[in-house]
DNA sequence: AACTTAAGATTACACCTGTAATCAAACTTT
DNA sequence: AAAGTTTGATTACAGGTGTAATCTTAAGTT
């Protein structure tokens, strides 16, 4: 698996917001939460670049980026991950876990139960 | 919220499996898994008690190390993180990923199930 | 009391990360 | 054409991390 930081994410998921998009774009949908420098952006992107997360094309003096991989399927491989490290692989635990501790609302519960609900009728 | 390294964790998670300990017991513990020089774990404790995790007693030249936190709360937290950086703080879209690529088993189904009745018990 | 361990403390060191600044080259503007 | 600007490339640098080796010193042994 890819391995990102932290910040190396969240120029990724910048990305994925839409795509492909250069750099000067990136950095504009990332001003908005974020106080880095247009250096640290590009640091980051080149970081991506090395690490198999993005590609480019050229265009002019500018790259164009795009993700190597989709968000959903890079999430899912770190959600494994996580799940594995902390829960031995198991996912109620998780959620165990969110109810003792008066995390999930009415609204989670009602999420889950409609994953839960597809995923039955899946099966059939 | 502290931050534990990957290292740190499991040295971590060796000692939730039964405390107090001292550190050879700790490395004991970890040599079936781990191939991790007793040396390697030694640093990763003083980082631990460093970083405030662990806390000791002396007892002759040794020190019995206790974790200062439980581990349920250790990973709730670490949950609720990993949950609002990868999935906007909503749980549901987790196990979603998870139902979608076929990573839930009945079994987990089941223990969902049974997390949302419980949760639905207490609530009334 | 002197000697030998073994436990923790200190030091090591390369790679990763966050966070840029500087450099070099190409494109724009005057 | 010269100068300025903007882009990506390279360099920087401190703190964290994995992975130990070496140093100190108190405890155990003879």
């Amino acid at each position: 698996m890819i391995e990102l930081s932290k910040a190396e994410f969240e120029v990724l998921d910048a990305l994925w917001l839409n795509h492909p998009a250069t750099a000067s774009q990136i950095i504009e949908r990332l001003s908005d939460d974020k106080q880095w420098h247009e250096k640290t952006i590009k640091t980051l992107l080149g970081r991506l670049v090395k690490k198999g997360a993005l590609s480019f094309k050229k265009d002019g003096r500018q790259y164009i980026y795009t993700p190597c991989m989709e968000r959903a399927e890079y999430t899912l491989k770190e959600s494994q991950n996580f799940i594995e490290r902390f829960f031995s692989g198991r996912i109620a635990p998780l959620v165990s876990g969110f109810a003792k501790s008066e995390q999930l609302s009415q609204q989670d519960i009602n999420e889950l139960k409609k994953v839960i609900d597809d995923w039955e009728k899946q099966q059939k």
